[in-house]
DNA sequence: TTGAATTTTCAAAATTTATTGAAAGATAAA
DNA sequence: TTTATCTTTCAATAAATTTTGAAAATTCAA
């Protein structure tokens, strides 16, 4: 295998795997041909070796951008932008982390803390705090799970799989 | 709110949420009514209840079961199955792990592997490296989420969510 | 065995999600 | 200004995924 087609087969692979993750096919694939890019690419280029329109192509690199994943760089000279993606694996794990918090770890936990608004507490009494018990389980579940992300978002790569990992697996 | 409505809100909100984590929106509907409810329920109930039609409440009791989600309940003198879900949302979360990485996880890490092979490694030396140590920092990083995946499914909730989460936060 | 009850399958239909491409909107050099 | 270059939008279209429902397969009591 040449380093060009191993490269074509990383964006496949990428592209593939981002749909399982909140990223649709094509924004993965965006973001896998800008970390093995030597070079920032255009919208131009993007759409050429993806074989994309400019459309997807321009939704894409936005969200993208949105997502912190790729930077718009500006090259003296040229009217057109360029674009720079995040190399740094850890980085890009903790910037989907964040994004992926924020559009549905919160927004689902506000609405299941509603559902505790139940005004009919005195009746069937035991099925009542089943129900309210669920509800606080998955709460406390998602506190925890957010936490451990505060700290990733926040923490150095090295010391949370360094440091932490040595506590966790030893 | 009455409980009966909280739970149908309930249902509807698991249901969304199911879709973000690969889990689609019937799959997680029957889930989370099988949750809230305090009797097992047989294929006709899910049906009636959810609105949707005898093949899907099949499919999706069926993959429900293989992920470990849910369990077939026989009662005495009744000829029909019925479905009893996993409460225990540590549970549900360790199943939803173990399930995701061995349909994901696991393949994409070897084909990302299958990449290395590259045969023209002396030309363009430096892009070259810079490659490998990209596809390397993958997979060193998939192998810490895997260990951390893996002391999840064996550990206990309340190590880990009390020991170390200490050890962590602190 | 037979046949009624129940479960499973899967091609066709419906729904949801992603993509295109052309037109409108910016931007900046001339 | 004007004009050429580049970016954004979004309705229409295409692709992917999910759901239906009726037929086939299975199971079990009689």
């Amino acid at each position: 295998m040449k380093l060009e087609e191993a490269k074509r087969n990383f964006v496949e692979t990428w592209g593939t795997l981002g749909t399982n993750w909140g990223i649709n096919r094509t924004m993965a694939q965006i973001h896998a041909l800008l970390m093995v890019s030597e070079q920032p690419l255009s919208t131009d280029e993007i759409m050429e070796i993806l074989d994309i329109s400019r459309g997807n192509a321009n939704m894409n690199t936005r969200a993208l951008i949105d997502w912190g994943l790729a930077e718009r760089k500006v090259k003296l000279g040229e009217r057109m932008e360029f674009f720079v993606g995040e190399k740094d694996i850890w980085k890009v794990a903790v910037k989907i982390i964040r994004e992926r918090r924020k559009r549905e770890i919160d927004p689902m936990r506000s609405t299941l803390r509603d559902l505790k608004m139940i005004d009919d507490k005195d009746e069937k009494k035991e099925e009542y705090q089943r129900f309210i018990k669920l509800l606080d389980d998955i709460d406390s579940f998602a506190d925890s799970a957010d936490k451990i992300a505060d700290k990733m978002v926040l923490a150095d790569k090295n010391w949370f799989f360094g440091t932490m990992m040595k506590l966790m697996i030893k």
